[in-house]
Order: structure tokens, then sequence, then C-alpha cells
DNA sequence: CGTTAATTTGAGACCATTCAATTTCGGTGG
DNA sequence: CCACCGAAATTGAATGGTCTCAAATTAACG
């Protein structure tokens, strides 16, 4: 029964984009991995750490950041449910940011071992993690576009959708509307905004009634215009379906 | 001889990362490809397009870049001879966004099919073509850092810095002055800045006796200040040697 | 129900933008 | 080789979006 094992939101999240051999899926399921419960705010993966296995994360949310000299910090992305956080320190070998735990969350670890030699024998599976961590970079594409030559109200409006969209897709929220563990000050930290600005940017929004966000929930009250305030097209998460 | 052959730079590209057999050296030098010289300014690739093959980089520059509906446009990434400009939409099968040379440049055009080959039959070159797309996802990762966190001064000397720590690795400049191809308009496509205030942050980067440029050539006159200046830790890059 | 975290508000300062004009530079034709 | 041209770089002044700092209010939680 994949519906219940633990691996088989990974197995229905690379059926969307390769296209697995029943064989290829029992493999999956049959990865070892050991299930991990990470606090609220706690490290997953710690920068200049050397990679020994992988996190999938299974429930709760995470995000990954890097912290400059000035003592700002900069999130490069949020992690939902059925992802991967560290695919891609898997296989560089040492990772170059951290990982942190948005919420109560939990993940299943893979030894990063076990992932090498299924891909490495099924050339469907190596397919769908290569996909995966191009995906990610298409996203930090975006995320760099975003930050750099969009004003604050169409920049957060941006990750706004691009959060309920990816939601949506692993079935989390419905009609617009989605669970949502951020803060302030980490939805500021992911679009290069100081904590204030995003309020009165967030104030905005609500006033103009396109969403929507209060305890822990976020809804998208018209669609149509949300998009075209934030000026999205969700070409760039690849998620044909 | 592969050192005058048109793929011998990306055996020693990928040689850094990953260690090769003879075999899957000649493998390399064996891809079948097409040399095609761009004029400057020239599309690449266009956003949108589907891919049937990948354009490896033998002289000149380029950049990815994508447009933003209010006319805007951000810069994505910058490349450099012996880098593939487009590999990641080899395999996604539809580009996401454009590429355009920066001058006039030359390139080697190899059919998606034959890297796909290669990557199936030889574990080697597919690690070496995933790491490569890594490493983009990791300097797309710092960029982010760059325009969301950095003040203009500190952006931009960042950029210069990554920019000649690649040309030095491939060979191209010595005493950190390498030929730079980027207009300030460009430059500040890049930081997400306008023209005019790049043109000043590069004045004051000048002023301080940091850098020297001028007519196609950059010179980081003082190393260690402009590598405190630009926060600058070369990690990202993942380029041990 | 107290205590801390998160959100909200206000006012002033500042970094970067905008707009427009000027100067320099690289390339081209006479 | 010089005159010319358009592109790129530079300058100035005014505007504005975002930040900073600090305080007040509200929400979350044990």
């Amino acid at each position: 029964m994949n519906e219940q094992h633990p691996l088989g939101p990974l197995v229905r999240r690379w059926s969307r984009h390769s296209s697995l051999t029943p064989s290829d899926r029992d493999a999956i399921i049959a990865l070892p991995h050991v299930r991990k419960t990470f606090a609220k705010d706690a490290y997953m993966v710690r920068e200049g750490q050397r990679t020994h296995e992988c996190s999938l994360l299974l429930r709760g949310f995470a995000y990954r950041q890097k912290l400059l000299s000035n003592g700002s910090r900069q999130i490069i992305s949020i992690h939902i449910p059925t992802e991967f956080v560290d695919l891609q320190n898997g296989i560089l070998g040492v990772a170059d940011h951290s990982v942190q735990s948005l919420d109560r969350c939990e993940a299943a670890i893979i030894p990063r071992d076990a992932l090498l030699e299924i891909a490495a024998r099924r050339p469907a599976l190596r397919m769908a993690m290569w996909i995966d961590t191009l995906i990610d970079a298409s996203i930090f594409r975006e995320w760099v576009v975003n930050v750099g030559r969009r004003d604050a109200r169409t920049r957060v409006a941006h990750l706004l959708c691009e959060l309920v969209v990816r939601l949506e897709k692993i079935g989390m929220g419905r009609d617009g509307m989605v669970d949502f563990p951020l803060t302030q000050e980490q939805l500021a930290d992911c679009t290069g905004l100081t904590a204030v600005h995003t309020n009165r940017t967030l104030q905005s929004l609500r006033k103009d009634g396109l969403i929507q966000l209060n305890a822990r929930s976020l809804t998208v009250l018209d669609w149509e215009r949300m998009r075209e305030v934030a000026d999205f097209d969700e070409l760039y998460l690849h998620q044909e379906i």
C-alpha cells in the first residue's frame, strides 16, 4: 500500500514528471530510511556540514537560508511536504547553506548512498532526481527575478502565489486557502524586505481584497487579480499537471 | 589532441569535479556537434522554446535573462567559455528563460539526445553533468542573497569577485585582471540596480582603489580588501582546485 | 493569565531611483 | 587621419520607496 507508506508521496511526486515502472516504484518504497521529528526552528542541515543522508519532508515546512557577515539573512527557498530539502547536498557532498524547520516537522532520512545506488541502477529514478534539482534551480532563478526587479507589493504577492500553487499541487489546500506557517519576519527574509515593510505590504494586499492572512492560514480571495498584481506565471514551477 | 579539440575544454572542466576514465574522455570528444558563431546580442535560446540541443560556450560571453511584464529585465547568470548555457533546458525540455550572447561568441551545439545517451551509458559523465547543473543552482542561490540582502556597493563588488574568480579558474585572466564585456546597464540588470546607480557604485569602488574598470578590462587591485567589501566567500562556486 | 513572540503604527532618515542633460568612447565612412 | 555618429558612461537635482528606530497593540502559548 503505497498510500500509507511514508515514501508513497515521493512516488507520487516523481510520477508527476517522470514515468516510472512498477518496479521503480517498488525500489523507492524499498529505500532504507528512518523517520525523524524536528522541533520548530530546528536545524535540519548546517552550512559546511558533510553530507551522508538526504531528508525528505513528510510533514511540516522547512526553509533554506544563508547568513551574511552583516548579521542579516536571506531565505533561499521554502520546502513543503513531499520535497527533499537537501538533495543537492547529497550529491555535491558539502552543504553550502543551512536548512531549518519552520514548524514541528517530520522527515524521512535516507542514506545518501542508497539514493546514489538506485540512481545508478534505475534510469527513470535518476532522471526524476535530476529533474527535482533542476526544478529547484528554476525556482531559484525566479527568486532572483523576484528580489531583483519587483517592487515590494509585487514581490510579496508573487511569493504567496508560488506557495499556494505548490501547496495545492500536493493536495494541501483548496479554493486558494492553505496552511501558512511563515511569520512576517520570515516572509521578509524571503523577499529581501524588512519585517516592517512586509507588514505594510500585506496590509495593502488585504485592503485591496486580494488575500486573507491570519493565524497560520492564507487565502487568495481573487486569484485572477492576484496573479496580475504578482506578475505570476507558473511556467517556472514546471508542474505540468 | 584534446588540447586543440573544441570539446577539450569540456573534458578539462568536468575533470575538475569528477574523475573520468580515458574512455570517458574519448566519449566526450566523440560527441557530435556543430560549431556556431553568434553575433553580439544574438539570442542563443528563446524563452518558451522546446529544446533539441545544448550549447557549450567556446569563446565569448553569454547571459541568461528573464523579462518582466513591466518592461524591466533581470539577468540570471553570466556564462563564460567552457560552460553550457542551457544544460537544464536540455533536460527539462522547455526553456523557461532566454539566453543571449554578450559579445560575438562561438559555441559547440550538441544534440540533446547525444548528451542523454552518454549520460545513460557513462556514470561518471552523467554525474559530471548533474554536478554542473547543481553548481549552477548554487550560484543562483548566492545571487538571491546578493540582490536580496546586500547593499549596492557590496552587491556590485560581489558580482565582480565572482566573475574574476570564475575567469581565473579557466585560465582567462592573471593577477586579478580579466576581459570584461559587461556594460554598466547589464551589470545593473545582474544586480537589480539602475544603470545610474551602478555607475556611481563603480566610481566609489574605483575611488577606494579596489578596482580598475575600463575598455572591456577589469582589474581587482586589492584582492584582500575587495573580498572584504564584497562579503565574498567562494565556497558556493564549488571549485575546489 | 502571565509572559514572550508576532504584528502593527508613526515619524524621520536614507539609499536608490528617476529624469534629463552632458561628456566620453568606439566604431565607421569620407 | 579626422569628422561624425550612436552607444555607453557620467553628472546633477529632485523624488520616492524602503529602512530604521521605537513604541504600542495583539496573538500565541505554557
